[in-house]
DNA sequence: TACAAACGTCTCTTGTAAGAGACAATCGCT
DNA sequence: AGCGATTGTCTCTTACAAGAGACGTTTGTA
C-alpha cells in the first residue's frame, strides 16, 4: 500500500529497505494471507510480506503460540488460527448490525436467489462483509473481505453519502477513478452520484465492475444519518425495469428494519 | 498506589519489570479485549494488561488503523475490529471440520434440546469454540471461547486421548487439578480417566465444573486415532439413565459423520 | 549419489521502538 | 468556580528486537 516511511530525517540518504516494526510485520502477514486465502510456507509467507527469513521465523512462531495462526496439515505452512476465529466471534456478538444484517442477507438471497451481500467501509475502502450466493449457475462474486476500490460500486456512492468533496477526494485515489476495464471516471460524477445516491436512498450501477451485472444498493443507518453499511443484491445486467424495481423495494424493507433511526 | 495484590497479568508468562516487545503488548491487547467482552476505554485496557499509558495508545492507534480494533460508538472505547471478524472468517472457510461441526451442534441442541457444544485444545487448553444453547430455561453454558481447565471436563478426557502420561502431565498444572469447588483431582485419576475414555469412545463426567450439570463428550477425529476436537452435551445432572444413553448414541452418530478416519 | 534449493535455528550488531514523564485540555465532582 | 482525575499528544533515552547472514539439515531432481 502507499504508506511510506517518513521520508523525514534529513542527513543520508535512506535508501529504501530500512527496518521494519514487529507489529507491522504482524499486520502484513495477516493481511497478506487474508489475500493468498490458503495456508502458505513460511518462506514464501517471508517473500510475500517482503520481509527477511529471519524475522518472518520469529514472528510466525509467536503468533503460532498464540493461537492467532496455525500450522496446516502437512506441517510447514501457516494459516491464521482459531484465536482469529474467536476474536472474530466476539466482534460478531457485539455487533447488533452485523448479526442482523447477515440474518437479512442470507435471507434476502434464499428468497430472490440473486446474490446478496452486506458492505462496509473498512479503514476507508469498500468492503464485503458477509455475502450469500443465489441460485444462479455462474454468478461469482467477490470473495467476502476484499477491498475494492469505491467508485466501481454501488454501495460505495451511499456509504460516502453525507461527506463533503472535501472528505470523498481523500478517500478515493486517483487509481481509483479508473475502472477495471479501463474506462475512466471523472471525480465530479462520482461526487454527483453520491448526493443523488443520498437523496434518493440507493444507488443502481449497471455493468461497473463487470460488464454483466447491475448492483443494487441500499444503506444501513446506524444513526439519523449515518450510513453505516449498505445491502446489496447483483443481479444480471439485463434484469427487467419491473424485476429491478420490485427487487429494490424488497431491499429497502429489509434494510429499513436493520437502521436504527434515518 | 494501586497494586498490592493479582499482578494478574496474564497469558504472556513473563517477568514483571522490563520491557515488553510490542507484538507482544498486541497479543496481550486481544487477548483481554476477548476476556472483557465488551469496549473498554484505553487508559482502562493499559491498566488491565499492565502497560504504559503511552505504549498503549501507540499500539492501539496502529490496531485502529488497521482494523483489527474499532472505536467504539461513545468514542473513547475501543473493541474487537471488522479485520478480525473478516480473517475469523477466513479461518472457518478454511477448516471443513469446524465449518461442519457448527451446523452439526447447532441441528443436535436444536433436535435435543439440550445445550451443544463444539470443543478442541487451544494452545493446550481446553476450548468452546461453539455453543448453542438448548431451550431449557436457566441453563447458561460458559462462554464461547472460554478456556477452561482440561481435568474439569469430560471433553478434555478425549482430547488428550493417545497421549501418554508425560505429555499428559505437561499440560496440566496444579491449578487444573482443583475443582471450581474446591475438590481435588488426583493426577493418575484423570490418566486413567482419559484411558478409559480412549477405549470406550465417549466420555461422561457429572457435577464436575458445577454441582447441577453432568456433561456427554465424544471425540471428532481429524485423521484416524487423533482427536481433533469433541462434541459434547450438557445437561441436568438428574437425567435419566436412559435418556443419557439415547443422547450418548446421537451424539456418537454425529461426531462419526464429522469425523475424517477413526 | 551428487547438487541445488529450501528449511529451520543461531549469533551478533545496530537502528529504533518501548517506555517514562511532562503537558494542555477535558471531565466530573462538590 | 475550584480541584483532582483522566484523556490524548509529544519528546527524549536506551534497552532490545529486527535483520544479515552463516550453519547444518532436509528436501527433490537429474
Amino acid at each position: 500500500m502507499q504508506d511510506g516511511n517518513a521520508p523525514a530525517v534529513s542527513v543520508g540518504q535512506k535508501t529504501g529497505g530500512s527496518r521494519e516494526k514487529g507489529l507491522n510485520r504482524v499486520l502484513e502477514i495477516l493481511e497478506f494471507l487474508h489475500t493468498t486465502q490458503r495456508a502458505i510456507g513460511i518462506g514464501d509467507l517471508a517473500k510475500g510480506v517482503n520481509a527477511p527469513r529471519s524475522t518472518t521465523y520469529t514472528v510466525v512462531r509467536s503468533l503460532v503460540e498464540a493461537g492467532l495462526l496455525e500450522m496446516a496439515g502437512d506441517g510447514n505452512r501457516v494459516y491464521f488460527g482459531k484465536k482469529l476465529y474467536l476474536y472474530g466471534m466476539d466482534y460478531v456478538r457485539g455487533n447488533d448490525l452485523l448479526r442482523r444484517g447477515r440474518q437479512e442477507v442470507d435471507h434476502l438471497s434464499r428468497e430472490t436467489g440473486e446474490t446478496s451481500e452486506l458492505c462496509m467501509l473498512q479503514s476507508g475502502r469498500y468492503t464485503i462483509v458477509h455475502s450469500s450466493p443465489g441460485t444462479r449457475p455462474f454468478r461469482i462474486s467477490s470473495a467476502t473481505g476484499l477491498q475494492i476500490p469505491l467508485p466501481w460500486t454501488a454501495s460505495g456512492r451511499l456509504l460516502l453519502a453525507g461527506m463533503d468533496r472535501a472528505d470523498i477526494e481523500a478517500m478515493v485515489s486517483e487509481d481509483d477513478l479508473t475502472l477495471p476495464d479501463g474506462r475512466r471516471l471523472l471525480l465530479d460524477d462520482f461526487v454527483t452520484d453520491i448526493a443523488t445516491a443520498r437523496a434518493t436512498g440507493y444507488c443502481v450501477t449497471s455493468g461497473l465492475v463487470d460488464a454483466y451485472t447491475k448492483c443494487l444498493a441500499v444503506p444501513v443507518f446506524s444513526a439519523p444519518g449515518k450510513v453505516e453499511a449498505t445491502m446489496c443484491l447483483v443481479v444480471p445486467i439485463d434484469t427487467s425495469e419491473e424485476r429491478t424495481g420490485n427487487l429494490l423495494g424488497l431491499l429497502r424493507d429489509r434494510a429499513a428494519r436493520l437502521s436504527i433511526g434515518g
